[in-house]
DNA sequence: TTAGTAATGAGAATAATAACTATATATTCA
DNA sequence: TGAATATATAGTTATTATTCTCATTACTAA
């Protein structure tokens, strides 16, 4: 599975597979850190290189966030976020996409909407349980 | 108008007077350019320290991305934004909150949702047009 | 007027990521 | 097969927005 041009390295290979086996939205230095216990002189530009490479052939998805590292998502089918703003993880969310609030903005504003970016913070069902004890 | 162990300094009052006075969503960058032209030896240091300031007391919001400088906008009432890939600028949206979608994530996660974030990406009627010449 | 407090300007530090470079692999095809 | 060529790598340095540090200055209130 290679596009013309791009080699699948052994780097790149395990730099996938363990984004895909993990649901955790690992960021750039959690793949690193596991990376070499498989390959331990890999370096964390390659780390980058390959996630970014990943990223755009559609591999895998970039989740970036303003003062803090990048998250990696394995799972590239449309979904929403929500981030614990307690423990820091980052879950799932099986709403469907809201395209019509696409559409409103184009018909309101005139403006051609490509994307929107929508997510959520708050506490998590855990971290809810834990504060009230 | 000072918050008690806070004081209203020219340097923070010239800062709010930029912020309020513009509507481009501006970078902490361009209130340093402008800010200088009135208090030549002002430094980027202040500037930053008091729209940091500025923003905790509700007084503007802070806007921030990931690889690019954070905006700041004097309108802190509820509103969201719609940012050109095309020219960079950053537009406001007459959308009404969509607090109907934090209910959907509490009722269907379990998850406590406080805020979300949600904005919008594409090519602005301006640069629509100059793409058709 | 003076002691105490807060803010400033200048510059150094930080942190995530990208760029650079010499070396090492992979791929192509003679 | 084995050069010749192309791509990726490890290790290192650079970038960039923002924050931090600290000596100095400016308020504030007794
Ligand atoms: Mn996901
Ligand atoms: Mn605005
Ligand atoms: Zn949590
Ligand atoms: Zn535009």
């Amino acid at each position: 599975m290679s596009v013309a041009g791009t080699r699948l390295t052994k780097q790149k290979s395990l730099i996938l597979d363990l984004i895909l086996g993990t649901k955790c939205h690992p960021t750039a230095d959690w793949v690193y850190q596991e990376a070499r216990q498989h390959i331990p002189d890999i370096s964390l530009g390659t780390v980058y290189r390959n996630l970014n490479a990943l990223a755009n052939q559609g591999l895998i998805r970039e989740m970036n966030y303003a003062g803090s590292s990048s998250r990696y998502d394995g799972d590239v089918s449309q979904h929403y976020h929500f981030t614990c703003q307690s423990c820091g993880n980052v879950f799932d969310l099986p709403l469907e996409a809201f395209t019509m609030i696409d559409n409103l903005v184009e018909e309101q504003e005139g403006h051609s909407v490509e994307a929107h970016r929508l997510e959520f913070y708050g506490t998590c069902k855990t971290c809810k349980i834990e504060e009230k004890q």
